[in-house]
DNA sequence: GAGTCTATGATTAGCAC
DNA sequence: AGTGCTAATCATAGACT
């Protein structure tokens, strides 16, 4: 049957307003620029990548080699002036990485140092404890200290109005607020709280582009598209 | 003059061999790409990206708003099964920048807390050498743990072979190791160093695409490109 | 690198399925 | 949401500036 076609017409360049051409266009002109990037990409060796959502807002992408290197290699260009590295460059999103990176070993330095620090403090209330301890446990240093100490108390004690004396004085008094609780701050708690917070995070520094689920992207060698999962 | 032009060929679809013209031919079709990434966001109204480098490795990019509320949509769709979410899911890059947030919340926390830890410190001190203290400012308990101590040392003093005294025992031994440099952790600088760490991260959750320098890219109303300053 | 020209190849609007 | 048709429009290889 002969048939009255009358062909391409030129279009305007503004938003189609019937909503059945303009999904037929964009199919149409998804296929024609996801082939285009192809053949640049392969024509000029080149790496290329094309985001676009449909009217929908269905995902599409394309890419070569993949969509994923593209956009990492972009990521490499991207400046965040915001933050300068060592140098006076804005920094990268890797540098950016590398500053979390570090933040983390130092947060995980930090750990250790509050572990160092309870491990003296621990060894500290030992040693704090001396004047109470039978003489013969003490060194010969501690032994001095005590006794200059106990000279400066007698003299300065023989020179002044007398006190209220009131012996055995539970000794957990000073033991108690040492180990546990702190004006408010409860010791034990604080360090296993941050360790927990620490291994919560677990950043992988890569964890920017990698290890994501399949998308849509146009194979190069033989124009299928294959598909993202959206939403 | 008349020229005799022999117009288009068709083109194999391989690496164009020669340097020039694949030079030319990849700054015609960049060109044609952005055009028609540009028509499809204006006839259709949708959101389209296009990234690629050059055969010299340089960046050009067109974005339909823009390169970076498109990445940004794409980044949505992207998952990151290493790390899951309270509910199962996935971990968008939302995610991931939700937990990076949390996790210096907690570092500024730690901070608080180590200032805390801090402030008990020196008070501990100050109380702990009270044995150092002229009498008259010490409390009752005090005193009266003194006295208990005291009393003991005299009884065990007496009870055991002399010790070599040696009196005028710097104070500074234990005032010195006390207020600085504990296991090789130097605590003056422990606390100031993570505040300059902390500060010097100054995170953003929306660093992903925000605030970068200027790239390349398509006006969609002049025909122009804009400049992208790559390395 | 970018722009021009021209013949020709490639894309696609409008319509139907 | 995609396919086939066809005529018209658009893109561009090659050569040159």
């Amino acid at each position: 049957m002969a048939k009255t076609l009358k062909g391409r017409k030129k279009l305007q360049m503004m938003k189609i307003k019937n909503k059945t051409s303009l999904q037929v266009t964009f199919s149409k002109r998804k296929y024609g620029i996801f082939k285009k990037a192809s053949e640049l990409g392969t024509l000029c060796g080149v790496e290329i990548g094309v985001i676009m959502f449909s009217p929908s807002r269905k995902v599409f992408s394309f890419g070569n080699p993949d969509i994923r290197s593209v956009m990492n290699g972009f990521n490499n260009h991207l400046r965040y002036p915001h933050r300068v590295t060592e140098d006076g460059q804005n920094a990268t999103i890797q540098d950016l990485n590398n500053i979390f990176t570090q933040e983390l070993a130092k947060l995980e330095m930090e750990k250790e140092n509050k572990k160092d620090f309870d491990q003296i403090k621990s060894k500290r209330e030992e040693t704090e404890n001396w004047w109470e301890k039978p003489p013969n446990q003490l060194d010969s240093t501690q032994t001095n200290c005590l006794i200059k100490a106990l000279e400066d108390l007698e003299k300065d004690l023989r020179s002044q109005p007398s006190h209220n004396f009131q012996t055995n004085v539970p000794q957990s008094h000073y033991g108690g607020s040492y180990n546990n609780v702190v004006a408010g701050c409860n010791i034990n708690t604080f360090d296993q709280r941050r360790m927990v917070d620490v291994n919560a995070m677990n950043y992988n520094p890569n964890m920017f582009v990698r290890n994501h689920g399949p998308m849509f992207g146009y194979n190069n060698n033989n124009n299928v598209f294959e598909g993202f999962l959206s939403l």
